[in-house]
DNA sequence: CTTAAAATCTAATATGCGTTAGTTTTGTAA
DNA sequence: TTACAAAACTAACGCATATTAGATTTTAAG
């Protein structure tokens, strides 16, 4: 009777994917129901079928999106010619603005990857440490260079990813401030720190 | 037959408390299952009821426990009568370290409030806003004093306690970094950044 | 040793889950 | 209009869940 809504550029999929996520996102994987996210779509949970495998493979999809998008921007910064701050400054101003513009998906890549199975879940999370391996290599580089204080550079980029994740959180708070002025300010402080 | 087992200075409910931290932490609130529990315990699930009265209480002693210590140490600061760099060097400190000595019970509050039940889920969600509006205040206190940079107290709080939260993944890495470095780096780099 | 209470067990209830099978409806092209 | 395929449906399976009831065992006191 009813049928799945898709907007014009997307398929069927990508809008299940799409739901999906938001649904994820708020109940967290396990507590989100395949027949809970058949009713947001206005159909019935086998209808799915017809589209998506498993519901693992929902989780899966939407991870891995996300750690490509931010494996290829760090492919992109390794092979800059700027500066280490530049390079690290353009890193996080990635990471604030992929978590503003795609909030659902980064949400759940970041808190739900533990529900995936083998072997996705090993190799989300060899993915995970290589990508943090890969910015530490950036730090250090900058600490040799001299451009960069001489910490631990895997704290500096736990710090640094932490920090950037904490967006979340922002999104009850939109109105008090833009989003421009958020991006400054924390790339101030994780650069400069906040004493005068 | 078997006997729930609890240490010298700590009840059998606080043994399971403990215990369910831990389950909670590792599957999630909502895949985390009484049988399983009990299984780590020793005993039979309905063995459980004579100390608690459901999962739900679990999940709220365990985030009320810890949002009741960071806000007795708020209070402590907030009467204190140093500086504000003084005061806010402290609170990061005492996140680091709770964090480190209370690792699952602060990661649950941390990630698994969301399944709390009315009315505990907007008690506990008032409490961490109102945390946040107290470091706010704190923050910009130290403006006004011209002791801390003019950036959006929102954001620096919210930098703040996301980077500290993010010592969860730290927990992999204990091997090449000691507390003591991690928490002295952590803290330099949140105050004074890493621009040299 | 007896007795009462505390602790644990087994069995069962009701509910919800992901998924499959088989059927019906809908859309499209010949 | 007919015929075929895609997309939706209903019904159901097997399994796991939190929790309760009631029986049984263990513990501790008199």
């Amino acid at each position: 009777m009813a049928k799945i809504k898709s907007g014009k550029n997307t398929t069927k999929k990508e809008a299940i994917i799409e739901q999906a996520a938001f649904l994820i996102k708020t109940k967290g994987y396990p507590a989100a129901s395949m027949r809970e996210l058949a009713i947001a779509l206005g159909v019935e949970a086998p209808s799915l079928y017809n589209y998506i495998g498993s519901k693992s493979e929902l989780l899966q999809t939407i991870c891995f999106n996300v750690a490509s998008e931010f494996s290829v921007n760090l492919d992109r910064v390794e092979n800059s010619l700027e500066g280490t701050i530049a390079n690290v400054e353009s890193i996080i101003r990635f990471h604030i603005q992929t978590m503003l513009s795609r909030f659902n998906e980064v949400y759940v890549a970041n808190h739900e990857w533990k529900h995936l199975k083998e072997p996705y879940f090993s190799e989300f999370l060899h993915f995970r440490r290589d990508y943090e391996k890969r910015l530490a290599i950036l730090i250090e580089a900058g600490i040799e260079k001299k451009e960069i204080k001489n910490l631990h550079p895997y704290v500096t980029v736990l710090t640094i990813l932490s920090a950037v994740r904490g967006l979340e959180f922002w999104h009850g708070h939109k109105k008090d401030i833009t989003a421009q002025e958020l991006e400054n300010d924390m790339v101030n402080h994780l650069l400069h720190g906040i004493v005068k």
